[in-house]
DNA sequence: CAGGTTTTGCGTATGAGATACGCATAAAAG
DNA sequence: CTTTTATGCGTATCTCATACGCAAAACCTG
């Protein structure tokens, strides 16, 4: 039998708390202190199981994503689209989780789900394993990114709403003289920054759709010049 | 005249500082006391010249780009294939750029004029200005990301040499159930991931430059389907 | 130039947060 | 029942950001 004392509680009990904290209120409030009151123990009872605070926020988001849905028939491309969807839906139900500081390649159990599911929707493809690896790595880093500025932006509306939607074509405007940045002006002038509050939305959510139909649409011209 | 007191510093001056801080040692050490005693201040006395740490941070990004260079000449492919590297490029120069956390959509005059410059590459395209906004917010968030990862993996490096290199190929086979994750398994087996320290470094430029053709194929397809 | 006004430099103090250390306690082993 | 071992956690320390207020400097008016 295992000697001494038993364990009342575990990693995988504080993660979870931590993660209700972060969803409540945020990756800021998230700190040992607050975690242990959340599950009722002291503070320094967390460190039996969990070394330091940065790795409690890597066990975080190791759990934070959901397990990967099930790929759709269809041709990868279609399960390429899905999937990055799906990632970009997970990452909004819980968007403390581009917060936390990456350590490392990924190493978790969820992630490598994901990673394996993408992975599978390039199985009867002529890529070789480097390639679909990049592929993969190149969709997953276009998602993230893409991800992380949606939810910065929803963040700065939530935080000053008057300052937003169209205010930053005007702020634009102000800042950018046209003999230095030419290219930016003429954009400026088209009119594409000034979006009023709704719309900015739906233009990140367009926005992602069209660098993800760019992205794709590479990858299978790739594919042609090899099948 | 203007009254009072003559400043002997400026934000400038705090922001300048606190570069040289994060360069030397990082970003986790620039503190407001660490910033001031750089400069032979007080640490109170950065109070009257920025409002608060974080916009400290926000005046660091903003300084930490170098300016864009010149694009050379050439079609849009080439010209933006360079200004992605020369975007990681600036970033690899200051690591601790990615780590300060993004407030909103740019406003800096380096990061608008990294912008003119790629928006520049496109100007003779017939894509419509939405789209090139698009192709350059997507590339920009590859590169952002593809940069992250790098640095990371660098650091992971630095701080624990022994752990890296073939050592990731190994760990996922421990973990990696051949049932649960197909795809993944097949691909390790392929000993993409069996790669010895140096070529990690050189692995990681070549899949950078592997999602940029991919990316910029896609790019040249849309173009090419509009023309 | 004296006095008033304004703005800066900065010492002191507060409060949050991470975490080292050590003791008391619970549970298994002998 | 004593010894061994691992846990729960109170106390204490250290690092930081930052509010507050006073004093010094530089301008203004008379």
């Amino acid at each position: 039998m295992k000697r001494g004392r038993k364990p009342t509680i575990d990693a995988a009990d504080i993660t979870r708390a931590a993660i209700a904290v972060a969803d409540a209120e945020g990756l800021a409030s998230v700190s040992m202190a607050r975690v242990a009151q959340e599950m009722g123990n002291a503070t320094m009872a967390l460190y039996r199981h969990v070394k330091s605070k940065d790795e409690l926020l890597t066990l975080m988001a190791d759990a934070a994503m959901d397990e990967p849905p099930p790929l759709p028939d269809g041709d990868w491309r279609e399960q390429l689209g899905f999937w990055a969807k799906a990632v970009l839906e997970a990452i909004r139900k819980r968007p403390w989780f581009l917060q936390i500081p990456i350590s490392g390649p990924p190493t978790g159990l969820t992630s490598l789900a994901w990673l394996d599911s993408a992975l599978g929707a390039l199985r009867d493809t002529p890529l070789e394993a480097g390639e679909k690896v990049g592929v993969v790595m190149g969709l997953m880093t276009f998602v993230h990114g893409e991800a992380r500025l949606g939810v910065t932006l929803a963040q700065g509306f939530e935080d000053d709403p008057a300052a937003f939607g169209s205010q930053y074509g005007k702020v634009l405007r102000e800042i950018v003289d046209p003999r230095r940045m030419p290219a930016l002006a003429e954009v400026l002038d088209s009119g594409v920054f000034d979006l009023d509050d709704v719309a900015a939305a739906e233009d990140v959510e367009a926005e992602f759709d069209f660098g993800l139909h760019l992205f794709l649409e590479g990858v299978a011209t790739h594919i042609g010049g090899r099948a």
